[in-house]
Parts: structure tokens; C-alpha cells; sequence
DNA sequence: TTGTATGCGTTATCAG
DNA sequence: CTGATAACGCATACAA
């Protein structure tokens, strides 16, 4: 027994109507008179009728579906985005379809070759680590897809981008390991493609030249999957400590990396701030509760997935070519606990 | 500028074929001479013809899609159940769609209504805190939706469930604190409709009775929207803590509930495990690393996934009905700590 | 081996 | 006010 759903054409055999005379009733048009809308809407009513999606969005070129694309939706902060994404969608009549790229590039292909085959009428992405090629992405953009940037951006697609204070937000962590006395700050960044990256890199940077604290460049380390594997931050962090001039604190550049900060430092038995303070992008669940503690700068992961759906849906559902603007989300918490 | 995509009747054209030749070109049919399905190939690769997967949905009948609906995306044991799925779906080539309930009854309904309208080819369902009427999803499972249900079942729905062993769990927690000398332990339970509410309290009662503890009715509290709101779990603590015989132990009977007794334990000063022992379902990252600490039952959330999608498939793609069953993952851990 | 015609379910256009 | 017909993009039974 197969899924049989009942169709207009149904409706119409039954009530000795027309197809089209159904169609109109269902969609209360205002030239079917109000006996024949009620007898029809009844009828629906009784035997269940739902108007097949797939037959309307191939009718009208447009899917009421929106696709996302991050790196993996296990991690709280794309949890929360893809959350904030749903709320606004969901009260727009949208579905939400989402994909995750892994942090790898191929994947991440294969999603959005999959999600555009006419599946989706905008995207909301936020490109994986390994991304260094845009031209796939370009060229939908290119070809009238409405496209949203959440987090991690590509400068020259030129469409609505959603970001945190990146900037400010690491000025600030670092700032705020400087007036603790600390001097060796070390960090542990993203992979240095991507945009946040380098906005959180850049905010390092000035706070410590705004400090007179000479940059040592071997205090930076990255992460080139985004700590999407262990083994990634395990040996980063093991270099960082093997200098000749140890770091006295360690800046983490991303909630993967942060986690995997604490794992390590657990492991090796790091006490903070006594051996070694930290401080860290997150968006985790109870940090406040870690021991070892954790100061955190936490991005506001909700309001940016609906500013992202906000702005999709006006692109998609505006005719006319809209400014593209670049969001920033600026309640980038910065909180601190006795781990600094 | 809209987004106009390449159909296979704009390759016959340009071609001076027919769109049956190039529809079977495309698909490799045997029928077609070597030398102009290279052509085709050629072409559509030139022009990046992508099928319209809306119109091949239409066709064929199926959407290539799965429905997912859970309570939350943002918590993590549902994000790890959906990276499961994920994993699976994407390997064989489906979408994943994903709606929340947000534990309401009126939300669950509203998304199965819109995703079942043709759009998806099979549904994996975690059910609301709220949900009691199943007509529903009975009615839709009748007329031959493949259903399987993750985690929160419905028993008298006959089809794949995937649950964790939560007896075992829950009575393997219980154990763990009579063991430690607790005799007042108290049970945060979720809503108490739900099938996963019922197996943990089954096996939280056959430990107390197994070890000559009688069990106190006053002892269980209910969250009756799974801690959804905090406020709900700061009065069942409060309750529970008002007793004229206060508990010595909690078990905190879902991962939102467990976060919430530690928030409340913080609030409220309440150390662990002096004050109060504290063990609980979770599945969030870094429990190990909390303070107060939290001795926890983790779920095999991944696996779950992994295990409802793969069933989910076999129902969709097998033509034959199937033995429904029941798959307990085995793999629920209880991994203690220095809170109990 | 290729082309023609038809239908999937819905809506829009055009007649009546 | 209602009905017949065409079209969305694709795939297939049937002709040629």
C-alpha cells in the first residue's frame, strides 16, 4: 500500500466538478460563488486534501524552501544559528533544508549542486574551512540565486553578509589578557582563509600593538580544519608550548578549537590561569560550569541565523535588486571567568 | 535578473534533438547510440544542466527528501541525532529537512501537515513533550507514510523504533547512587506521557525496589515541557526541596532537565556532592569539565541517527512491507564523576 | 536508435 | 460563475 494522497482531480470526479473550479474554491478565488466554495472546502476538509507541494512549486517556479549549509550541525553555535534560521522561516510558511559540509570543500560541492537543482528558492551559507575556490558559488550568485553569508563570508560575492564583531570581539579578549598582565598571549586560529579569521586575527593584532606588546609570529598557530580533528589542536598547542618563550595565555579562535583548548589542557593537566590562562570563542552550552574555567566570547548565534533568514527572504521575495549590506551583530559577549 | 535554469528542452533545441533523446542520453539509456549521448554529455556539461529535481519529484513521485522533527535542533543530543541522519541521508543521496515543535503539540502538527504534503518521501519523528493525540500521525503511517520514530516513541504506532536502552540507564544511575549510600533519591522526570519518561522511571523504581528502597511518590517530579522553561525546573527543585524529607540525590531525567538542576545548583549556591548528589541524562560536549561536576548518562545519539535513517531508507526503497521493530542501541554510557 | 505523445498535480488563460 | 486546455520540466510507453 502506497502513500496515496488525494488531488484536486479527486475532489473534482467526486463533486462533478471541474479541476479548476476546485482549484479556484480551494484558493477562495473570488469568482467562484460562496455555495460551490463551501461545498468544496468541506469536501477537502472531510477527505484530508493537502495541495502537493511539489506540483505548486514546479507551477510557480519557487519551492517555499530555503537551504543551509554549515560546516556540521552538531556544533552549538550552528545549532543555534540554523534555530534562529528555522524561528523566522517557519513563520514565513519556509522549510528549511540543511546540508553539512564537514569542513570539507567536496562536500560542501556536492550540497549545493544537489540543493539548487531547483530544490531551493535561496541559500544561507557559511563556507567551510577548506573553501578556496568560489567560482561554483559565484556563478549561482551570478545567475540570480539570493544568497546569504552567515559567520564566515567570501568578500567578493556581493550579497547580504551576517557576521559577529569578529573584530571587536577579539580586540577585546585580548585586550582584556593585557590589563590582566599577561604579555605572551599566544593564539590559536581558524584557518587563515577564512574571513573571520582573519577579522579575529586583525583584533589580536591592534590590541596588542595598542599595548606596545611586540607580535611574535611564532605565537599564532593555526588550525587548517578548524579543529575539526584533534590531532590538529593537540599538535598546534604542543608547538605553541614548545617555544623557547612559552606563552602565558592562550587565545582560542574558534568554539571547536576552544573545546579542544580544554580537552588538551585537561589531558596534560594545564591549571588556569596558574600554568597557563585561557580564553576562547564559544558558544557551548554551561561554560559558565567548566573547570578549568573558561573566559568566553560568545557570539550571538540565534540573532544572527535570523537576521540571515530576514534578509534571504527579502531577496527572494522582493523583485527588485536590493543594496547588499554586510550585518553586524554586535552583542558579541565578552565573559569573563577566574580562567584569566 | 532571475535565476533561469537550463532544461533538458533547451539542450534539444540547441542540439536539434528531441527532449526524449536527451532525457535518456542523460540517464545512460541503452537505447541511445554512443556517439549522441556524448553529445548531449558535452552539452549539458558546457551549459551545466542540472535537472530540475522538483520536476523529477513530480514525476517519479518521490522527493528524495526526509522529514526530520524533533523538539530542538539547538540541544545537543537532537543535534547529534540529525548529524546521524545527516551522515546516512547524504550518503544515499537524500535531503534532509529538518522542522522543530519546540515541545508544542500545535507546532508538531503544523509541520508534519506541511511536510507530508508530497514533499518528503519518509519522516523520522522525535514527538513533543506536548503531543497526546496521535490521530495524526496514525492516519498519516496508515495511509502508508514510512515513519520511524527516534528516541520518544509512540507504542501503538507499528513501525522501526530507535531507542536507547533507557531502563538500563536509568536503572544503572539509580544503582550508582543507592551503591554510594544515597537513600532519598529524587527523580526530575520529563513529561510524563512520553515513552522514554516512562522506561526511566520503570527502571529508576526497580532499582529502589531491588535494593529495599521504598519508593516515595514525592520524590518524582515532572517537567511537563521538558524543561523547556526554566522556570518549570526551578520549581520542581524547589518542590522537591521543600519535602519535610529532603532528597540527598537527583537524577535528572532528560539532557534540558540536567542542565537545568546544574544552573539551578549554581543559583541557589548548592554544592555537590555535599549538598546534593547529581547525576543526569546528557549529551552535551565538556560534561566532564563542569563544576559542580555531573556524573552523567550519555545516549549513542549519533548512532540513533545513523540507525533511524538507515531504516527509514530500507522502508522507503523497499517495495515489500517490512517486521517493524524496535532497535535499542545498547551503547548508553553512565560515566561518573566526583558529583555522586 | 530516435521522435511523439502523455501524464505527474497544480494554476492560469481563455472561452463560454 | 464555471469549464476546457495548456504549461511548469522531466520521463516513459508507444510509434516510427
Amino acid at each position: 500500500m502506497k502513500f496515496e494522497a488525494v488531488t484536486i482531480k479527486h475532489i473534482a470526479m467526486e463533486l462533478g466538478l471541474s479541476t479548476s473550479t476546485v482549484s479556484r474554491a480551494l484558493r477562495d478565488s473570488h469568482e467562484i460563488s460562496q455555495a460551490t466554495k463551501k461545498i468544496v472546502l468541506d469536501h477537502a476538509q472531510k477527505v484530508g486534501f493537502k495541495p502537493n507541494r511539489i506540483a505548486q512549486s514546479l507551477k510557480e517556479r519557487k519551492s517555499l524552501s530555503i537551504g543551509v549549509i554549515v560546516c556540521e550541525i552538531a556544533n552549538s553555535f550552528f545549532s543555534q544559528v540554523i534555530n534562529g534560521i528555522d524561528s523566522v522561516a517557519y513563520e514565513h510558511g519556509y522549510n528549511v533544508i540543511i546540508a553539512q559540509s564537514m569542513e570539507s570543500a567536496e562536500r560542501e560541492l556536492m550540497n549545493l549542486e544537489y540543493l539548487t537543482s531547483s530544490s531551493i528558492d535561496g541559500l544561507i551559507i557559511s563556507v567551510s574551512t577548506e573553501t578556496k575556490n568560489f567560482s561554483y558559488l559565484k556563478k549561482l550568485h551570478e545567475r540570480g540565486l539570493p544568497i546569504v553569508f552567515v559567520d564566515r563570508v567570501i568578500d567578493d560575492i556581493e550579497t547580504h553578509k551576517v557576521i559577529a564583531d569578529n573584530y571587536r570581539g577579539a580586540y577585546k579578549a585580548t585586550k582584556h589578557l593585557v590589563e590582566r598582565g599577561y604579555k605572551k598571549i599566544a593564539i590559536l586560529s581558524n584557518n587563515s582563509g577564512l574571513s573571520i579569521s582573519q577579522e579575529r586575527l586583525e583584533g589580536y593584532r591592534d590590541a596588542l600593538k595598542d599595548a606596545n606588546i611586540p607580535l611574535r609570529e611564532n605565537m599564532i598557530a593555526y588550525c587548517d580544519h578548524g579543529g575539526m580533528i584533534y590531532s590538529e589542536i593537540e599538535s598546534a598547542m604542543k608547538m605553541l608550548l614548545k617555544q623557547r618563550v612559552k606563552p602565558d595565555a592562550v587565545f582560542a579562535g574558534s568554539d571547536k578549537i576552544t573545546t579542544g583548548c580544554l580537552r588538551f589542557m585537561k589531558q596534560k593537566n594545564i591549571r588556569t590561569p596558574q600554568d597557563l590562562a585561557l580564553i576562547g570563542f564559544s558558544n557551548t552550552d554551561l561554560t559558565e560550569l567548566l573547570n578549568p574555567p573558561l573566559s568566553v566570547i560568545k557570539q550571538p548565534a540565534f540573532e544572527m541565523g535570523q537576521a540571515s533568514a530576514s534578509l534571504l527572504l527579502s531577496l527572494i521575495e522582493s523583485k527588485k535588486p536590493q543594496n547588499k549590506f554586510e550585518t553586524r551583530i554586535q552583542s558579541t559577549e565578552l565573559l569573563i571567568r577566574k580562567s584569566t
